[in-house]
DNA sequence: ATGCCTATTGGACATCTGCGCAATAGGGTT
DNA sequence: AACCCTATTGCGCAGATGTCCAATAGGCAT
């Protein structure tokens, strides 16, 4: 699973073969049909269990801040973490594929849309804390968190599908001055954590 | 190039084979290569006849609009109306497998930057004009341009990988309202163009 | 009629794909 | 030592795919 998560993140859901996979632990193709009936059992599997991955990193990050304001900013320093060195085990590019793919592929649909449910619900959890504490001003942190997510996927997209139309550091800094506005927080208060 | 478009509504992208496509005209896939040169290049000339028409669309909607801010209002509802009806011989699904396959096919992968530039670009004139005239507060139209964009990316990938996450209806007012926010315009003047 | 250029065909070729299978190795149990 | 079960190998099969090519057809100018 872990040597499958590897070639996903480098050659995208698409482009990952049952030869790729064995190359990367050194083994044969044999072995891994072994364990694993078919090539959809193991995308899927493998898909899961890194996007998973990240979204726990995020979460177990995000409880480390003090305060909501502080949690949020954190969100952000991982995020933008992720996006930086092309993996732990795991490349954006292959959410642009999961949501490509989502069309198609039902399991995937459902895997996918999951997933991003619980982003969302994460990011909304942080904003709820933050009205409750008089930290952030916000009718529909359901409505806000999606909105902050989305902007952070269409931005992420053109930097992942496109290169340099728009870079990374201003994906970062542009998600997080929306963040600010959308919530009422004080300008400059969601920058970077230095601390790390 | 028709062909293509149609096989690639049917199956994506990535599911396009010039055998299908050779199929769906009744002739050889010989004959496909006396004219194009790769299977690249097909796909990206068939994806940009496709998204030039929705931008060309979009542009002449627009120029129909007497002011900045009616002109970005009608930009909205072009671009809601595209999402409404699987539109042409097209739909925003396109988009999302022109993202994820940008990684893995260098023609594709330009010709959708250039499209997206393109939609930028566009954005950005609006909100020049609509600066110069006073009726709009922007420090960086480009800057502008790519947040609503990707805002509008974002929104409009949930709705369509994910079906009912986020409704259209959301995804539209939610950026409309957004680009009010950004752009300093009172809240309502992007409501929906009624006539139509 | 002759020659030429393009359109078009049908198939070959090399490569890659998921998958299955016969054969072997190796370690644990009896 | 004999046995068994699993891990592992290496290869082969059948199908798909992009690309290329020799051969033909068909119209048009001479």
């Amino acid at each position: 699973m872990a040597a499958t998560r590897a070639v996903m993140a480098r050659n995208g859901i698409a482009g990952t073969t049952v030869r790729d996979v064995a190359a990367e632990l050194g083994t044969s193709s044999g072995l891994i049909h072994h364990y694993y009936a078919s090539m959809d059992e193991l995308l899927a599997g493998a898909f899961e269990q890194a996007a998973r991955a990240d979204l726990v990193e995020v979460l177990d990050a995000i409880a480390l801040g003090s305060t909501p304001v502080q949690r949020l900013a954190i969100f952000f320093d991982t995020y933008d973490r992720g996006l930086r060195d092309g993996s732990g085990d795991f490349g954006m590019q292959i959410w642009l594929d999961a949501w490509a793919e989502a069309a198609r592929r039902p399991a995937l649909r459902r895997t996918s849309r999951r997933l991003n449910e619980e982003w969302q619900r994460a990011l909304a959890g942080i904003i709820r804390e933050g009205v409750d504490a008089g930290a952030m001003v916000c009718p529909d942190p359901d409505a806000s968190a999606w909105r902050i997510l989305s902007l952070l996927d269409g931005l992420v997209l053109q930097v992942v599908a496109h290169g340099d139309v728009v870079s990374r550091e201003q994906a970062d800094a542009w998600s997080r001055t929306a963040a600010e506005s959308e919530l009422g927080i004080r300008a400059g208060l969601l920058s970077p954590t230095l601390a790390r």
